[in-house]
DNA sequence: ATTTCCCGCCAC
DNA sequence: AAACGTGGCGGGAAAT
């Protein structure tokens, strides 16, 4: 049983970006660290032959280093047999924590488990490029300060793999049998293949979008520009400026900050204005329209393929993140079409198929109320429901189109609101009503789900007394006493994430068949690339796959939908 | 001059 | 009595 840790140090860390390849490889076995110089085609071959020889492959953020093995050196270590060890997945299932989380970096965990002096590597460094007057942070920071200083450079990264090696010999001995560690493996590599496949993007409709999306900034700028100076509008000085700006047009803030104790100019603390003061409007429409370009348009310009990398255990309640850029936030309320540019590659289309209100269907099964879980069975509307509970009338009433869909809509807020630990005060804010309101809405919630009260304090008592909740899957969820009235919801969001992480494994392995890749995880949903002769199938067995990741009472329903066209389409 | 903090806002 | 959860990211301000 052979054991290779592996580390690749890097001009960058866009590895999709010939720029920013890998120059140096290290590895360690039990016993020896080496070294490779990846412009020389010996030191490669040494370096490929050590990774294919392993029976267990370890990388710290394993993902990273094997796409900057395959694109540098045209090697990719999950083509062969042996298994993939992530050591940073390994340590947050060892150790997971709260909300107030640990680093789980490689030279935090080695510091604490392999070495004292650990972290000295990274001062080092720093040091060395400073003198070297090198910019180490800057693209090819580390390449220029390793051509100054090879053997420096070199023994450190020679650590790093004994580090790694370490840490992994002592989470493995530990994680033996650890149902969660086994579906994490499951996971990871789907999500890497993900990430190198990446998302295709049609610049014909980016660049549409970034024109559309100016000509709405310019627009909003000019009509704001009759209210406010343009330097409350962006530039040093201008977040004070706005809110003096507002205040001189007689817009009564009064919500401060909570860190500065500065006025806030958020959407939520303007709306009470906006029916008044037409800048709030144009504010608004500027600030979205900005935003949009910045963060969603712009960074898309010019890519064919955008890959986006996973944090796969990065929320301390389990679920999975998208950073760089984050796919998990591209805008697709209210009637915007960014998700547009997002298109299948040539005769392929899109399947979508996500978990229906399944944070719903987790509190019902929870609650055990019988009644609740049954019309959840049902298909039925459990938003309507509450509304109708609330307010009297008929379910029927308050439905998605009807005259009551306000009222279902605040019933489901509220709803959602409470089950994230929000009080009276919140949510009268939220609703715009008196805390009195409020404080009766509430109580028509709690009169029609006893249930729901009964779990939230059998879950605060667990929390108080034991640290954790236990999730769907049985695995433990760390939740500080302090913050109990965040039990519920880390169950209800981690179980959830375990259901999603199990949904994928499935999926990923019922259409690998048919050629269907995923290539998303958006929480509750999945997105598959697939050939389009075969998309009516996919979108069947990818129904099935994500229905069958648990036996849930009331069970889990899933709704899918198939495009050709772009990911906007969706649903 | 560089890093970190803070605010605001997109998603689920 | 009180406390709405989980993320990532862009731009400006504050800290170093």
């Amino acid at each position: 049983m052979t054991t290779i840790a592996f580390d690749t140090e890097t001009r960058g860390l866009a590895w999709d970006d010939p720029e920013e390849r890998a120059f140096l490889a290290t590895w360690a076995d039990e016993s020896n660290e080496y070294v490779a110089d990846l412009s020389k085609a010996d030191e490669v071959e040494t370096f490929v032959n050590a990774l294919d020889s392993a029976d267990v492959l370890v990388a710290h953020n394993a993902p990273f280093d094997v796409h900057q093995t395959r694109e540098t050196v045209g090697y990719d270590p999950l083509s062969r047999a042996g298994a993939l060890h992530d050591t940073n997945i390994m340590a947050r299932v060892a150790m997971p924590a709260g909300q107030s989380r640990p680093s789980y970096k490689l030279k935090d965990l080695a510091q604490t488990f392999v070495s004292d002096d650990a972290k000295d590597a990274e001062d080092d460094i720093a040091e060395m490029a400073k003198s070297a007057g090198i910019k180490l942070k800057a693209t090819g920071g580390y390449y220029d300060t390793w051509r100054a200083y090879p053997e420096v450079m070199e023994k450190y990264a020679r650590l790093d793999a004994r580090y790694t090696y370490e840490l992994h010999k002592k989470f493995a001995a530990e994680l033996d049998g650890n149902g969660a560690w086994e579906l994490e493996q499951r996971v990871q590599p789907i999500l890497i293949e993900a990430e190198k496949r990446g998302i295709a993007l049609d610049q014909d409709v980016v660049t549409d979008l970034k024109t559309e999306y100016e000509k709405r900034r310019d627009q909003a700028r000019a009509t704001l520009t009759e209210f406010l100076p343009e330097e409350a509008l962006g530039g040093p000085g201008s977040e004070e400026a706005l809110a003096d700006s507002l205040l001189g047009l007689g817009v009564p803030l009064h919500r401060k900050t909570q860190k500065t104790g500065k006025y806030q100019t958020s959407k939520f603390a303007l709306q009470e204005f906006e029916n008044d003061y037409p800048v709030v409007g144009a504010l608004s429409d500027y600030r979205t329209a900005d935003k949009f370009l910045s963060t969603y348009i712009e960074p898309m310009l010019g890519r064919d393929v955008v890959h986006t990398s996973f944090g796969q255990c990065e929320a301390w309640t389990g679920r999975m993140s998208s950073y760089r850029p984050n796919m998990q936030n591209i805008p697709s309320r209210g009637g915007a079409r960014v998700r547009a540019m997002f298109v299948p590659r040539e005769g392929h289309s899109f399947v979508v198929c996500d978990y229906d209100s399944i944070e719903v269907r987790l509190l019902a099964y929870y609650m055990g109320q019988a009644g609740y879980r049954e019309m959840i069975a049902k298909g039925l509307d459990p938003h309507a429901w509450m509304a109708a509970q609330i307010h009297g009338g008929r379910m029927e009433d308050y439905v998605k189109g009807s005259d009551g869909e306000s009222l279902r809509s605040q019933a489901k807020n509220t709803m959602f609101a409470i089950t994230y630990g929000a009080g009276a005060p919140r949510v009268a804010d939220m609703n715009q009503m008196t805390r009195e309101e409020a404080k009766a809405l509430i109580a028509k919630i709690k009169k029609s789900l006893p249930g729901y009260y009964r779990l939230n304090k059998r879950i605060r008592e667990k929390v108080e007394a034991e640290g954790h909740v236990t999730t769907l899957f049985g695995r433990r969820q760390p939740v500080s006493p302090e913050k109990s009235y965040v039990g519920l919801n880390a169950l209800i969001q981690g179980s959830a994430a375990d259901v999603m992480k199990q949904g994928l494994v499935n999926v990923a392995e019922a259409v690998k068949p048919y050629g269907g890749v995923p290539l998303l995880v958006v929480h509750d949903e999945v997105v598959v690339e697939v050939p389009t002769e075969n998309a009516q199938h996919v979108a069947q067995i990818t129904e099935q796959a994500m229905t069958e990741a648990f036996e849930l009472d009331p069970h889990l329903a899933v709704s899918g939908s198939i495009v050709d066209t772009n990911y906007a389409d969706a649903k």
